[in-house]
DNA sequence: TGCCAGGATGATG
DNA sequence: CATCATCATGGC
């Protein structure tokens, strides 16, 4: 990974990526797109606009200390996924599913708004959690520049009522949010412990608050904590993704199921996985 | 109108 | 341990 600094920002040369596919896929909330290769969003406090165009990658706004701190480790720039894409690619059952977004990254988002939001995305479909989120924001974040909002606090969360929560519509997911704050404010959960915790011990924990099961859990270890051996091959993908794989689980899961997982789940929602899932359940 | 959406919970066989 | 109704909301 190439980087240089512009006056106006951090250009990265980045292989094997695609902001369009990464940012839409299904994984984090508050990214809006400005057009192809285009987007602008807000991660912990700080606003940038990101575009790409072929490989490369420009941060706009950035600076040397952003870019290293925040943006290189959010975009996970400095994984091999050529070679995690390469190893899944010859595998036959996950290969047309890694060509359908062969750039998806894994983001490094902040664990609390994982939390957060994979609360919030329960029995829920992703344009509402993205409004969801946007009013949890607007509501009780911090506001920055050109009317976009800092994540808000665990702090300034774990002090809000049901009542102060009903403008965002989210039903009743609203106490899950509220317990999760206050579990966080007042150091019960220690996100940054948990997360380096063994995978089984961080899920137990993780699973002491309201509202978080198998599934809220999972994608917390995955976009919150780093965790790409989150979402277990064995029994989630062939359970609950509906995929079969007659010839055994491709290597490449015992080390990056999570992004695997990612793969499938973008394909089965917005590639050729639709229909090929229904004909198999039909 | 009924069904679905990045599910979890509590009750019941 | 497996199944099942229920939960709040909005889009189709």
């Amino acid at each position: 990974m190439e980087y240089r600094v512009l006056p106006h920002g951090i250009e990265v040369k980045a292989s094997c990526f695609d902001l369009d596919e990464t940012l839409s896929c299904g994984q984090c909330f508050r990214w809006d797109q400005l057009g192809p290769g285009n987007w602008r969003g807000v991660v912990s406090g700080r606003t940038i606009i990101v575009r790409q165009s072929e490989d490369v990658l420009l941060l706009e706004g950035a600076d040397l200390a952003d870019f290293q701190e925040l943006w290189r480790p959010y975009f996970d720039l400095d994984r091999d996924y050529n070679a995690l894409r390469q190893e899944m690619a010859e595998h036959p059952v996950l290969a047309p599913i890694v060509a359908f977004a062969p750039g998806i990254h894994i983001l490094a988002q902040p664990a609390w708004e994982a939390l957060c939001s994979f609360l919030i995305s329960q029995n829920n479909n992703i344009p509402r959690i993205r409004s969801i989120v946007s009013r949890l924001c607007a509501d009780f974040g911090e506001p920055l520049a050109d009317g976009l909002f800092a994540f808000p606090t665990p702090e300034a969360l774990a002090c809000v009522t049901l009542e102060q929560l009903a403008p965002l519509r989210c039903g009743y997911r609203a106490p899950y949010l509220i317990d999760a704050a206050r579990k966080v404010a007042d150091g019960h959960l220690d996100l940054e412990a948990i997360a380096r915790l063994p995978l089984d011990e961080a899920r137990e924990r993780l699973r002491s608050v309201k509202g978080v099961g198998p599934k809220v859990a999972e994608c917390v270890l995955l976009y919150g904590m780093g965790r790409m051996d989150a979402f277990p091959a064995d029994v989630w993908i062939k359970r609950t993704m509906g995929i079969l794989f007659p010839q055994g689980l491709p290597s490449c899961f015992a080390h990056c199921a999570g992004l695997a997982q990612q793969y499938i789940y973008h394909w089965s929602r917005c590639g050729p996985g639709r229909e090929i899932l229904q004909e198999q359940s039909s």
